[in-house]
DNA sequence: GAGCACTGC
């Protein structure tokens, strides 16, 4: 048995001594998803509407519904209203409630609401205004690109006057007593820490700060740099630039950190943040920014030295997300030519060293966190604390442990498993000792089973809720199907278990006196979410992981064992209010077999659209860039994704970009999308197009609430018309919103309630959008940045035209065979709206995202015509077969077709690529209005031949073959 | 019959 997590058991931690002045910085500032700040009252706000609408409590909701109401809208209202009634009621006279968080439900509130700002003098306050006022009236005729490109390239030179005026206001705000009350209330940073970071920084041109999350990095590193210029009368030297993973901790960061120079963020101070489609910068020299890793990746684009940045801090590089990985490398590279930069790491105290000696051995330095002590729990206390004994399963005859789990294990866990195995032996008698028989007996057949026993968290809580003193308890499980399966155990328990299930902003809230708040959480709340009242946390052990198979070229997702860094950071989540309690769902053994760290995000995903960043960013050949990255990914990944970018005709057989890939490359959207949306933007069919790839890179609007799924899928398959697509399901969707929104506020609101939508998604996805139709504009592919102009959605229609104008360019994804479960093969996700389809008037489905989690699963796809797939699928080529004239894609979709009509197809489909491929290395609109002119005539003549072809019986080709062996899924 | 989490001038 491995040894060393024995003793981390029961073990104080944090280390912590929150009060103890001097080596206090700031516990509050967490530096990753500050998150969103609770109301301090349990009770909403009155008539106050949260996401979808489900608001409009206290008033209205007395009993009986308004007199105004008729017919379906007095149903509407029970069903909407009565829910919440209800569970004030049942609020009343329960004991403990149990509330939930998962993605898909929108915060309560939007993340400016953060933080305070401190109001200033009047006439000073004043004068800032009509400044501002000025400032805002010669901004507003620039464009915010343009503005945000004119910040970017703005070099650093020194500005003698901007220092002294700097120097001044720092030395005028010292005498400010708001300005003071904000330094001894939120900064309290001893100002040896502050002199030793920014001498380090100063010696150094990389530096490590490792510290926990809410030892105030964040905030407090960028704030020492900045003031440090500022007093040596260099203010207009310093440009902090400071990257964040999440677009919220950007924004509640900068906004903190405003409020802690008692200003207000953005335009013109020295604080601001920019994320995608959203920002308040700051003045351009002598500030902090805080923005997203990606908003820096696409500043080297043009800026590939950064050279208006004086230091650049990133932070949570301990995370090992894809972009900071990159971003870490590009820097690296970056220090050879920028002598000046100042690069500052901030991580977790688990891995720093892995970070300084990829820069070289440089120095660390040490930020204490401050957080209460958390007593941590194993299994085995658990089971002996609870006496708890697994209830007997239906016994199964016991298969090797490999079998039971998921089939497709991978050879790593499988290893792991197998010394698991191997150890247990000698690791239940070294628990004799310690722990009764029966505890022991329980632990191994709680090992039979892979799942997470729900009974055994019920029986925990229970026993948090009879014998340990008030706090909220947060429950981490890996998904939805064991959320859902606990909160069903406690609705169903006796009192005092008895719960409710109210809406999820009551995540944030403090429950009145005597109720017990329940928090059932992904790991969504380990660091995206806050909720700040929590003592208790009990880690059911598993976390849900995407990882990419390369050997069998799927994306899969599954529970695996959490890592260390997983655990602790869950059990930090217990310790910022108070002392807590962390309870482990694993045993000693399994603790001690734990990775560190989870595998990195470079490691397990797809790489086509880094390779294709890799280029855009003339970072040299893509196998030798990744292989500089903390930790490569496998040259069979870096294959994989080479070779799918050949095929898109993204890159030339020399790796180099296409012009094509050129274009593809700029789009912020995945390969495939960017080139469905330049596809739609020639056709003519811009809006739904770009409806789509916003949803596909984004994320679908469409929302399931617990125990709705019949209703939800009832009113999305109302919205498919028919369709058979997901694709289309949505445009038809953001259109009826678009609609309701126009016609107000209510009717936006209703509209989404009533079609399980979240607004807040749409929004996003109206924004990008807008953003895409700006890309398209400025490379030349449309005439106007209105996705709207007529001239490019001639062929976008509505319902009937656009069901075929639409999957033109939907037609760039992968097309399958229309299986049926029985094949096995892949299933269509219960989601889509042609899952329980039976009825297809063609044997082909086009699909964006396949994944491996239970099953195969294709998660949106459309049914596409024999036409769709012939001028959109790839190369097409005329075979004689078995004396047949046959006509197929990519050699693998083979249709029968008498020879003169497959002819005329390849010929209308070479004219067609030709037609593109021009445009594509000429950017030009398509002139519609010359509709005697070739672009017009080749592109009408294929749309004609695909609308009008109504059913199948009509095609003049029929299916011949599909060569299975060469399906390349 | 099923939904870890992020992100992009």
């Amino acid at each position: 048995m491995s040894s060393g997590y024995g003793n981390r058991r029961g073990r104080r931690g944090g280390g912590g001594r929150f009060g103890d002045g001097e080596d206090v910085w700031d516990r509050c500032a967490g530096p990753s998803g500050g998150g969103y700040q609770s109301n301090p009252g349990w009770e909403s706000r009155e008539g106050q509407a949260r996401g979808g609408g489900r608001g409009a409590r206290g008033g209205g909701a007395r009993g009986k519904h308004p007199p105004h109401l008729k017919g379906r809208e007095i149903g509407l209202w029970y069903a909407k209203w009565g829910g919440i009634k209800r569970s004030e009621a049942e609020r009343k006279s329960v004991r403990t409630y149990v509330t939930s968080y998962f993605d898909g439900d929108d915060p309560p509130e939007g993340p400016q609401k953060m933080g305070k700002v401190a109001e200033m003098e009047p006439d000073k306050k004043q004068k800032q205004e009509q400044e501002e006022e000025k400032e805002v009236k010669m901004k507003a005729k620039v464009e915010p690109r343009e503005r945000d490109l004119e910040y970017l390239f703005q070099d650093l030179v020194r500005k003698p006057a901007l220092d002294v005026e700097l120097k001044s206001d720092f030395q005028a705000k010292a005498e400010n007593p708001k300005y003071l009350e904000m330094l001894v209330s939120e900064r309290m940073s001893p100002v040896h820490y502050a002199q030793r970071l920014v001498s380090l920084v100063q010696a150094s041109r990389v530096v490590v700060i490792s510290g926990e999350t809410g030892c105030g990095k964040t905030t407090q590193v960028t704030q020492f740099i900045l003031d440090d210029y500022i007093q040596r009368g260099a203010g207009s030297l310093c440009r902090v630039v400071c990257t964040q993973p999440r677009r919220i901790s950007a924004i509640s960061v900068a906004e903190r950190v405003a409020a802690e120079r008692a200003e207000s963020v953005g335009e013109g101070r020295s604080c601001g943040y920019q994320i995608r489609l959203q920002s308040r910068l700051p003045r351009k020299q002598g500030s902090v920014l805080y923005c997203t890793t990606g908003i820096i990746l696409q500043w080297l684009r043009s800026d590939p030295c950064l050279s208006s940045i004086s230091h650049l801090v990133l932070d949570e590089v301990h995370e090992r997300s894809l972009q900071s990985d990159v971003l870490l490398a590009v820097v690296r590279d970056l220090l050879h030519s920028r002598e000046d930069l100042k690069v500052v790491l901030m991580s977790a105290t688990l891995n720093a060293e892995k970070f300084s000696k990829y820069f070289d051995n440089c120095p660390m330095i040490h930020i204490p966190g401050y957080t209460y002590p958390v007593e941590e729990y194993l299994l085995e206390d658990v089971v002996e604390m609870l006496r708890f004994r697994p209830q007997h399963q239906d016994r199964r005859p016991r298969f090797p442990r490999s079998f039971l789990q998921n089939q497709w294990t991978r050879p790593e866990k499988e290893a792991q498993e197998a010394e698991y195995r191997q150890s247990w032996p000698c690791f239940a008698r070294s628990l004799r000792d310690r722990f009764s028989d029966d505890t022991i007996e329980a632990l191994e057949r709680l090992d039979e089973d892979d799942k997470i026993n729900l009974d055994l968290i019920v029986a925990l809580i229970r026993h948090i809720v009879m014998n340990e003193d008030d706090g909220a308890i947060l429950v981490f499980l890996p998904g939805w199907d064991n959320i859902s399966g606990l909160n069903d155990l406690l609705m169903h328990a006796p009192d005092p278990c008895r719960v409710t299930m109210p809406l999820s902003d009551q995540v944030f809230k403090r429950p009145p006196a005597g109720v017990r708040k329940i928090v059932i959480a992904t790991n969504i709340a380990e660091t995206s979410i806050t909720v700040d009242d929590v003592v208790y946390v009990i880690d059911g052990g598993k976390i849900k992981e995407t990882h990419f198979d390369t050997q069998n070229n799927i994306s899969t997702m599954a529970a695996e064992w959490v890592s260390l860094a997983n655990a602790k950071q869950r059990k930090g989540r217990a310790g910022r209010v108070s002392p807590g309690k962390c309870y482990h769902l694993y045993n000693g053994l399994r603790a001690s077999l734990l990775d560190n760290y989870q595998l990195p995000e470079i490691q397990r995903t797809p790489l086509e659209e880094l390779c294709l960043q890799i280029k855009i960013l003339k970072l040299g050949p893509i196998a030798s860039f990744l292989r500089k990255t903390l930790d490569p990914p496998s040259e069979k990944a870096i294959e994989l994704a080479i070779t799918h970018l050949k095929d898109l005709n993204a890159l030339d057989r020399s790796e180099e970009l296409t012009p094509l890939g050129f274009h593809l490359a700029r789009l912020p959207v995945e390969p495939h999308i960017g080139k469905m949306i330049l596809f739609g933007a020639l056709l003519a069919c811009l809006d739904p197009v770009l409806t789509i790839a916003a949803s596909l890179s984004f994320k679908d609007p469409f929302c399931i609430p617990l125990g709705k799924e019949k209703l939800a899928d009832h009113r999305r398959k109302i919205l498919s018309k028919n369709s058979k697509s997901d694709h289309l399901t949505i445009v038809n969707a953001f259109w009826g919103w678009e609609d309701a929104k126009r016609r107000g506020y209510k009717c936006e609101r209703e509209f989404c309630w009533d079609n399980f939508l979240s607004a807040n998604t749409l929004q996003m996805l109206h924004n990008m959008k807008g953003q895409f139709a700006e890309h398209l504009w400025a490379a030349g592919f449309v005439r106007s940045k209105d996705l709207k102009d007529s001239s490019a959605n001639i062929n976008s229609g509505d319902s009937q035209g656009l069901s075929t104008t639409a999957e033109i360019c939907v037609c760039h994804h992968r097309p399958v065979k229309v299986y049926t479960k029985a094949d096995g093969k892949v299933c269509i996700h219960p989601k889509s709206v042609n899952a329980e389809e039976t009825q297809f008037h063609y044997t082909w489905l086009i699909y964006h995202l396949k994944m491996r989690t239970s099953s195969i699963f294709l998660y949106d796809c459309t049914e596409v015509s024999p036409f769709s797939l012939l001028f959109f699928g790839g190369d097409i080529s005329i075979q004689k077969d078995q004396e047949q004239e046959t006509i197929a894609v990519d050699e693998w979709i083979v249709f029968q077709s008498p020879a003169r009509i497959a002819h005329l197809v390849k010929n209308l489909k070479r004219e067609l690529d030709v037609l593109l491929e021009e445009k594509i290395r000429q950017p030009r609109p398509v002139d519609w209005d010359d509709r005697g002119s070739s672009d017009c005539a080749v592109i009408s003549a294929i749309i004609d031949l695909i609308t009008t072809q109504e059913s199948p019986s009509e095609a003049p080709w029929q299916e011949r073959s599909w060569k299975a062996g060469q399906h390349w899924d």
